[in-house]
DNA sequence: GACAGATTTGGACGTTCGTCCTAGGTTCGC
DNA sequence: GCGAACCTAGGACGAACGTCCAAATCTGTC
């Protein structure tokens, strides 16, 4: 903590205040407590304040490439990737129930405040999006992928604002364990995986689509 | 439009913008404009911010009571009321596509505030869970009607926010038909609907309860 | 037409915000 | 141990905000 530049503090600081407090609520006053500097310093560091919302959607676009980059090599197969990816609703349940999902409610955030880094915002979501595609895609469900992964988008996002608005955890344990079966069950009939091989030949994925 | 009093003018055009451009992006001149009055004059019909708030949850909820009971009214038996539930995303895929959902993105922008009124805005969600859950128990189920309720509630608020991210009308629709197609999986081999009578002896409904 | 109550006006007030500047301190190569 | 580059402190600045008030205007009644 301690040998961390100023810099990075301040991105650390006002990612977590943005997340808890959001970004227009947030202001310079309340990161300088926390990081214990004065208001002046950001000038130094950043010019703007959209400046620093810039450096947190980076450091967040990372931190993210980081994680599914890790599922994709611990998962021993998409479906336990995919089930990485639900789970996350559980590891975070507590800061969820309390201020929602990150990335949901950040780019609700921009998209009402018209704030031009909403795509930047977005983008976050187009990284789980595009990565559970894949994953879909390697399952051999390629006619639908796009449209698998955007369900279980929405689904993550639907369970952390409910999970937010009533403060309930067990909700989140329950929708979860829904999502697991609804992937087991979009794998039924289809074809094992192929471990690395593409295109072997597999009949058509879209005789069968439990998509919702 | 014209004999309408101020005070419901200035409800009228807080709710709306509110609904645009969140709540504390919303400034006493932004509403003044609007409605056409000088910013002094919000005083004399509300104290503070925060009662013109609560004055627009109010208009909310009554005007969400009012589509409930039509919905009774009109639906033919409990499937066909949920639909109408399902289809408002539809009926409101633009201002969804702009602005996301009035009550889930007000929920949020609430809890990231810790304002007060978080309770009242909450039961805006209540109203539409207590509703669903009876057309749910209506149709014997009984024992999950609360969890189907909230299911469906949260997959209608995954699809606001991504449509409002991604920009995506269609999607919207895609997932209104995953949801009827959920709601008919939801009933196969349930009981036909009980008119009115209460307790018939139908069998426990958790032998088969596809919630996911 | 005068009066009383309801309604509206325009601006003052104090606070907080993001921004910006300047002066002072620290660090490090030479 | 000196100078340059880097970093920080503290406060000034104007704008915008929510709040509040005294005066002006409108409306209906007698």
């Amino acid at each position: 903590m301690a040998d961390k530049t100023t810099r990075d503090q301040i991105v650390e600081a006002a990612d977590r205040l943005f997340y808890r407090q959001g970004y227009e609520h947030t202001s310079f006053s309340d990161v300088a407590d926390v990081v214990r500097i004065s208001r002046g310093n950001f000038y130094y560091h950043f010019k703007t304040k959209d400046e620093i919302l810039d450096a947190v959607i980076e450091a967040r676009l990372a931190g993210t490439r980081k994680m599914l980059e890790r599922w994709e090599l611990e998962g021993k197969d998409p479906v336990d990737r995919i089930r990485s990816f639900i789970h996350i609703l559980i590891a975070n349940r507590a800061d969820i129930k309390r201020y929602g999902c990150p990335v949901g409610t950040l780019c609700s955030e921009l998209a009402k405040l018209g704030h031009a880094s909403q795509g930047e915002a977005n983008e976050l979501f187009t990284l789980f999006r595009t990565w559970l595609r894949r994953q879909f895609t390697l399952l051999g469900r390629d006619a639908d992928a796009d449209e698998l992964a955007m369900h279980l988008l929405a689904r993550s996002q639907g369970v952390a604002t409910l999970a937010n608005a009533f403060r309930d955890e067990a909700f989140i344990r329950q929708e979860v364990e829904q999502m697991c079966a609804w992937l087991e069950s979009c794998m039924e009939g289809a074809a094992r995986v192929p471990s690395r091989r593409k295109g072997d030949g597999r009949p058509k994925s879209s005789d069968r689509r439990p998509a919702g």
